[in-house]
DNA sequence: TTGTAAGCGTTATCAT
DNA sequence: ATGATAACGCTTACAA
């Protein structure tokens, strides 16, 4: 009864032992034909590789990264996929992860230390060769977990002494883009702020609403500057309430297209016109700023790229082309559409 | 010179022979009590927990599956995680993956075979328990692969005997779509499909479309079905045709919400004003369709849900619970905005 | 309750 | 150019 043994031979799988008997050769042969780590003559190469077809041979990585002590894999940790803005930086580092052949594991935070703890061990114990870490602040905790690990990491849209990163100034693109609303005559801006005790969304971008303002030597109201969040319901609400003050702003920087687009909704459903009654510019360019109606006046980060760049600097380390940290940041681009 | 051995405790990796050694104990014993495998008296329990806790020990997951033969990890193969539909559905895969204690390795296959392929031996080689598979169609060399590496896998939005799958029934959520125009008096209604090629994008949605018009005994005119794609572009293109017809549609049909949106942009930037001239009803209820202005009605799909209850067949079929193929077609809703 | 040892599928060293 | 064989770090009979 039991000789169905191989009624499917595609149900059975084979290893290096199998295709060296086949083709009647030594397992280092083999090994040798599969990773051309040594010469090996055509005609058992040959022997090999039909053995193999043959086969339908698939060399187990898993053994090879025990012997290697490395896995072609890294991990991904961002804050959640689901929300606009990391899913195209996601896009850019896989591309050149695969272009540098290897795989990636793909984690979602939400911001949350435990789980940045938790994902972090389980992606150690897989052993994988390096990490990129998206999102503003890494933890104490998890700072020490990296070092004692030796994981390689870079950081995206965050700093951390030590940690090579890929940014952008945030800072200098808050204060561009209130400058911009500045030399179109706009006096009384108002902002709405990401999380406050985020480091770059929040206090960055707010930093350089302020020094705009000042160095034209507007005083900042505090009636103008309303803490936001991420997403489009904090956009929502903080532009209602700027536009109920007894003297709305002629113009709002918002600290991320998702809000923005949120303050859109909010100004247009009270019957105000933009940008004619309020002029509004975004943050980040996330793909659908530039579709929606009115379109989004904004800063472009190039999200794509950073995690492409991020990637590749992953890569020169892991290839000990690069020693050390190093810290990149990028250009980004005020973008004027329709709402301003 | 090369005493700088235990310099920094921390940089030196640390493995089941050492905390055994640490303990006093054998490595059979510290693997028992890591895993739980079997009862270990409480007291070297307690030595051989502080040594890993001294140590810094981490167990190698590669080594233990090479033993065990699996590797807690899944596939992800979704056409481009950049696009709106797919990062909501691959967060629902990540959440119950995460509660089961897999992790996932994420690939971005622009539904282009050779990618498929490529990645498909890529996961195999790397012992992935299992696969769930994004996208409409999956080819014929890619199931032979699939059958013959005897991996699970689950489809997400396609179908393909023998294979288990989450969809929704497209035809008839089509149908709905359409209908609800109908009743709301529309006798001229277009549509944008989405890539002909497209079982279930394209086929399906523009049968139900159809079937609708054809139920009330109302022609379907060639020049209001249109081709589309996927993207914002072809929904703005198509749109912008059929309101350049002699007599255009009081209504349309635009099989995906990226596309609405574009459509959408298309009839304001010619004047027209929506939903007064012509009334639109997208397909997905993507995130962003809800805060658009006009905010889209749609077709909601449970993209959430869907990524969940994939992986969570998935892990039955891990575990034997279940048996064999299963098809799970979900509920979707219609939901009415402002763009009717 | 604990220890010994074989084996998972590779790679790499050392012979030949 | 090729072949034996010892690791890699773990789990799991089997013995004690």
């Amino acid at each position: 009864m039991d000789e169905e043994v191989e009624e499917r031979g595609s149900l059975v799988k084979f290893n290096i032992k199998d295709v060296a008997q086949k083709a009647g050769v030594s397992i280092s042969t083999v090994s040798r034909v599969i990773n051309s780590s040594k010469p090996v003559k055509q005609k058992t190469k040959d022997k090999v590789l039909d053995a193999i077809e043959e086969l339908g041979y698939r060399p187990n990585a898993i053994a090879r990264s025990l012997k290697v002590k490395h896995t072609k894999s890294i991990g991904i940790m961002t804050p959640d996929i689901a929300n606009q803005f990391y899913p195209e930086v996601v896009r850019g580092i896989e591309d050149v992860a695969n272009m540098y052949e290897y795989s990636i594991f793909l984690c979602n935070t939400d911001l949350n230390e435990e789980k940045e703890l938790q994902y972090f061990a389980e992606l150690e114990e897989k052993q994988i060769d390096g990490l990129i870490f998206l999102g503003n602040h890494v933890s104490k905790e998890l700072r020490n977990e990296m070092e004692s690990a030796d994981i390689p990491v870079v950081l995206i849209g965050g700093k951390a002494t030590g940690i090579p990163s890929v940014t952008i100034n945030n800072e200098k693109a808050a204060k561009d883009a209130v400058d911009f609303l500045l030399n179109r005559n706009h006096r009384r801006i108002g902002i709405i702020t990401g999380k406050m005790k985020d480091p770059m969304m929040g206090q960055a971008r707010l930093k350089g609403y302020q020094k705009a303002l000042e160095e034209k030597g507007i005083e900042v109201k505090e009636e103008l500057v309303i803490e936001g969040g991420y997403r489009y319901k904090s956009g929502y609400d903080g532009a209602k309430r700027l536009m109920a003050l007894k003297v709305p702003p002629t113009a709002i920087f918002v600290c991320s297209d998702e809000m923005a687009i949120g303050a859109c909704r909010a100004i247009l459903e009270d019957g105000h016109e933009i940008p004619k009654d309020v002029a509004i510019v975004g943050f980040d360019n996330v793909d659908i700023s530039g579709k929606v109606y009115p379109s989004l006046s904004t800063i472009g980060q190039p999200m794509y790229e950073m995690g492409a760049i991020a990637m590749r600097l992953l890569t020169k380390i892991l290839h000990n082309e690069s020693i050390g940290a190093s810290d990149i940041v990028l250009d980004y681009e005020v973008i004027e559409r329709e709402s301003t």
